[in-house]
DNA sequence: TTGATTTTTGCAAACGTTTGCATTAATTTC
DNA sequence: GAAATTAATGCAAACGTTTGCAAAAATCAA
């Protein structure tokens, strides 16, 4: 790149006769400027195109008023949409921001965590990867209160503000909504249990088994990888041989539609043969047949309250330091895949 | 942001008794530095946890390391899984990714190409909005010769790079199959015809009509922005009245399955009473039932041409000028939305 | 009008790193 | 060993902007 035939703020200061940093004050309405000085230089500004270079004032301010976001992958459903959230979000309060994914790797999540903090950005956003279980490569932001924020994959015992959904009550409703249905053998695909939001859900499932009198079975608990090529693997697993469940909770979206695509290949009824219910309420799991029973997240409260913690992290007099949770609700949406009670195996009550 | 506890390469000097200047060479692996030298300031610099301060670098080099790229919407498919692709690639060059949305409107379009030029990208990527048709605001970078790829949603006439698929093959291929498959009223549901990408499909469905003697019917034509809602609003125009038309050829995936979703609902057979086919090969097309046929662009070799043309131009000794185009094949993916022959209008030849 | 107070502006340096050029050190050649 | 050449290192300044503090200007009060 060569040097450019840009305007600074030099040049602005000497066609005025002006300090540069008046026109710096100018530029930025400070308090300690004149309204006509003000618009004297920002109508120059104008008249000469300046742009101003964001690397001199990140450097020279400490405030790059850019916030890094690190997320698995922008192409799943949930983190897509609170991408989108934060992003608008934080253009109101004038901050750009940095949108990197770790495509779930862990040494990827290291590399972008140490690139951020290179790039000097004021604060981190972040869903961890399902294999991060050691964080100390956020200590760098953390010990130097940098604003810290995760949400959705948070860390357990970190010590810093984290933003999630309520996966137990989640895990606890799809299952429960299953045996209201009828179901009696239910089969739960968990993700791995590195990752604590899965734990929860775990939690949640076993609770309503066990609140409704019915057994927890190792073999109907899956733990997984939640792509569709693991989902496969596992439906291959469950209908290897009867008697089959009646009832799936499947802990993302993606696996619940690989079982309905399984299922439809064997012939087994969605709802009728079996119910299945999903996590994330990903737009997909409406526009197939049968529509996806799921847990809805509420993606766009949670990216509300992430920048609103940002915020009062930023804004802060004194640093925020420890454990903070905030929990964002969650709610059951019934469609097709669990309507109606069970036709051979429902017992009326 | 308070100032930090930072460990900066003056402070690896002063331990080592080397300048500073011997320092920068020994970390950014410098010619003229001695194996030794370098070994010794690396390792004291890993001893120190010194971490750079991009901004700085930056700032003195003129070179951030960093690339822009203005999409649409992350949480469409094309755009995020490109977005993957040139991340992904970018790494094993050393260059950082800002990924920004326009969410399709050209003010923020304006105010991200502001933004990033201000960070000092070292280049940008872009796929334009819907309706950008001014592209004045891109020359700032044009015009200090920083690199300016655009891709899929590209300009007319701009004078730069573009890389995009073959959309008037695309549409041709479409309707072309719709054709081959029994269709004689076919219908095609196009973007705005500001973004010439959907010129292109136009011109390919007329040319697929017009070499089968079909007529090309205005009242077959729709143009509206490719969203759900109005997806929706334009399938209750067409099956307001019968004739019914045979096929559709959508100009995106989402629309697509929209008319599908509008079909189940009037009693409308897919595919026997009407063929579908959508555009961009979204993973949606493959999970609804009938599955979508679909015009699949490619989107990892797209990725993969982008950052090679980026590397390109910022390797580049001299400025390269003026329009470049490249275009990546399409291949039209058949399945069930568009199958068989029609059952009652076929015509046997 | 003078003195006190407040507002505005300028000076100078800071921020952390890179780089052109000069100097020094090391190596090669005769 | 001396001279020439090459490699390595240091000096000083650059990059564009912000900010603490001092100085100057403006405003207010007596």
């Amino acid at each position: 790149m060569s040097k450019r035939s840009e305007k600074t703020i030099v040049d602005i200061a000497e066609e005025l006769n002006l300090s540069v940093s008046t026109v710096s004050r100018a530029l930025n309405d400070n308090p300690n400027i004149s309204i006509r000085t003000k618009e004297k230089v920002k109508k120059m500004a104008r008249k000469m195109g300046y742009r101003p270079n964001a690397l001199a004032a990140g450097l020279r301010s400490s405030k790059s008023k850019t916030i890094g976001l690190i997320v698995p992958r922008i192409s799943m459903f949930f983190p897509a949409a609170i991408s989108t959230i934060i992003q608008n979000k934080l253009q109101e309060y004038g901050y750009n921001l940095i949108i990197c994914q770790s495509n779930d790797s862990y040494e990827q999540e290291i590399a972008l965590v140490n690139t951020l903090y290179s790039a000097r950005v004021d604060g981190l956003v972040v869903s961890t990867t399902l294999y991060t279980t050691d964080f100390s490569h956020f200590d760098v932001f953390r010990d130097n209160n940098i604003p810290l924020v995760f949400f959705d994959r948070v860390p357990k015992d970190y010590g810093v503000k984290v933003i999630k959904g309520d996966d137990q009550l989640g895990g606890y409703l799809a299952t429960s909504h299953l045996i209201e249905r009828g179901c009696r053998d239910i089969v739960h695909i968990s993700g791995p249990l590195s990752s604590n939001l899965y734990v929860e859900r775990v939690a949640g499932y076993k609770k309503a088994l066990k609140q409704h009198s019915l057994p927890v079975r190792k073999d109907r608990l899956f733990y997984q990888e939640l792509s569709r090529d693991h989902a496969w693997q596992t439906c291959e697993k469950i209908f290897a041989g009867k008697p089959y469940p009646d009832g799936i909770f499947a802990s993302n979206d993606t696996t619940a539609i690989t079982i309905m695509e399984y299922c439809r290949k064997i012939n087994i009824r969605i709802p009728e043969d079996l119910k299945i219910v999903g996590y994330s309420n990903d737009p997909r799991t409406e526009i197939i047949t049968p529509a996806i029973s799921s847990v809805d997240q509420y993606p766009a409260m949670m990216g509300e309250r992430v920048v609103a913690a940002l915020m009062d992290m930023i804004n802060a007099t004194t640093p925020s330091t420890g454990f903070s949770q905030e929990i964002i609700p969650i709610q059951l949406i019934a469609r097709e895949s669990s309507a109606g009670q069970m036709k051979t195996k429902g017992k009326k009550k």
